[in-house]
DNA sequence: AAATTAGTCTCAAATATTGAAACTAAGTCT
DNA sequence: AGACTTAGTTTCAATATTTGAGACTAATTT
């Protein structure tokens, strides 16, 4: 099931108990480590230590429980400023989302997978935050799929055996196929639609961000609840929110001159 | 100069490499990594392989160059919102700022340093997303001194030695000896200034944030410029900042049943 | 007190890491 | 164009680390 899990180095084995950690949200005890993971016991144990000391986990000696650690954070805040399109397209992100005042979300693809590296929530300005650097299927979200549609038939090619295809509503791409159905027309208007695939309520319009090689380098969207909104009305936002994935473009290739 | 860098296992090593990717902010050519590294050629080679595989780093093949990878924003986000107390205080942070419309901060201690996991800036509400995570040294800073106060005798020892003492200003320690008198000052008043210590111009109100049984989670500060501050002024803000270092504490030590 | 479970330690065998040196690729400079 | 430098990659035997079955201890439970 996790392709990542195959690791040969130690680095590999030892990420793999900082996943175990983080997936779970909460501070575990040492066997509930231990069950989730492929290791033997011991090894695990020393794993652990070398996290610890690396800062990367915490131990908690009172409640003998594992947490993340705060390095992680700073590590984070180095690679958000550097490694992503989030310094550079902020201020664009943010007229949008004045301009549409709706939930503004960008999004870059990693390994099959979309992780948000800005959020602008037009309702609570504040809540934006707890959102940076969580991830979502990119089959059955509005910037995930505007990503696949300008990946490259190669990684498309690895990218949709990746997805899991898992049914979260009714609308929900189940097949490769009926995906890149999709996708094919997505490429050809330039932008994409969440219709109720990933959540019930919540539709968006995305469209994606390419450098002006062509290639894909994120997306960009408007996401919004079907109170408010449906599809027709999305529409409406194709021209502003095409303009500005072009400035973040333009800014973007400017940047790494 | 670097403690950290002491690492025995290959975690370590490979940790070291992503340190130095961290620390320029830019993407590096192998060569940049090789020379800040402590490790033979083809040693950095393998870590670096090594990373880019786990995805921690990411290769450009146009440019040849390393950047931090995008899976470390994901990382992060379980761990702010697991291992930090930004999630549990943000609401009474929010308060805060409202309240004395000024800049706001939250940070933790890793280290002997200072990690902001929140920052609510009263100006521009959206810029605070670009401070989370950023580290600053804790002999001049509010909240730095704050915490140092705080967090027990033998800790202290060992973190007094770890800091720096550059002097940013004409106002910054530059001995422990000076500091250890701040700081036995600042345990009898429960509050810290930073008096322009770490940048010019620049003056905060902090106060530490203690669970019930004593121990130290973190500091919470008021910071604003001399423009529009003085230190005296800021000493109006002593109560409130207590109380919200009060309620969060309340809600920090409930959060763990 | 015995039995179970959780966590830690040991040590020889298996494996991964190491780095000097050799090699290739890609620029620079006569 | 050829010689020279520099950047990046690979090899391979020596070396150091990791491995994990099992033993051990600590803490709970029965």
């Amino acid at each position: 099931m996790n392709k990542v899990a195959e690791a040969g180095g130690t680095v590999g084995k030892a990420l793999s108990v900082l996943d175990i950690v983080a997936k779970h949200g909460k501070p575990l005890k040492f066997n509930e480590i231990l069950e989730e993971s492929d290791y033997p016991k011991p090894t695990v144990f020393r794993l652990a230590q070398t996290l610890v000391n690396q800062n990367l986990l915490n131990f908690d000696k009172e409640s003998g429980t594992y947490a993340l650690g705060v390095r992680l954070i700073t590590l984070a805040h180095a690679a958000w400023k550097t490694a992503s399109l989030a310094p550079i397209a902020r201020q664009h992100v943010l007229d949008l989302a004045q301009n549409v005042k709706e939930a503004v979300h960008l999004a870059q693809l990693d390994n099959g997978q979309v992780i948000f590296v800005d959020k602008i929530l037009s309702t609570n300005q504040y809540e934006t935050l707890a959102g940076i650097g969580e991830v979502a299927p990119a089959y059955c979200t509005g910037v995930g799929k505007a990503m696949l549609a300008f990946i490259g038939s190669k990684r498309l090619e690895i990218t949709l055996k990746q997805q899991s295809y898992h049914a979260y509503t009714e609308n929900t791409h189940t097949s490769p196929e009926t995906l890149y159905v999709e996708l094919k027309e997505i490429q050809q208007s330039g932008i994409a639609f969440d219709r109720e695939e990933h959540e019930k309520g919540i539709i968006s319009i995305a469209a994606p961000i390419c450098a002006e090689n062509g290639t894909l380098i994120g997306a960009l969207s408007i996401a919004t609840s079907t109170s408010r909104h449906d599809i027709s009305s999305l529409k409406e936002f194709k021209t502003i929110i095409e303009k500005t994935a072009q400035k973040i473009c333009a800014d973007a290739t400017a940047w790494q001159f």
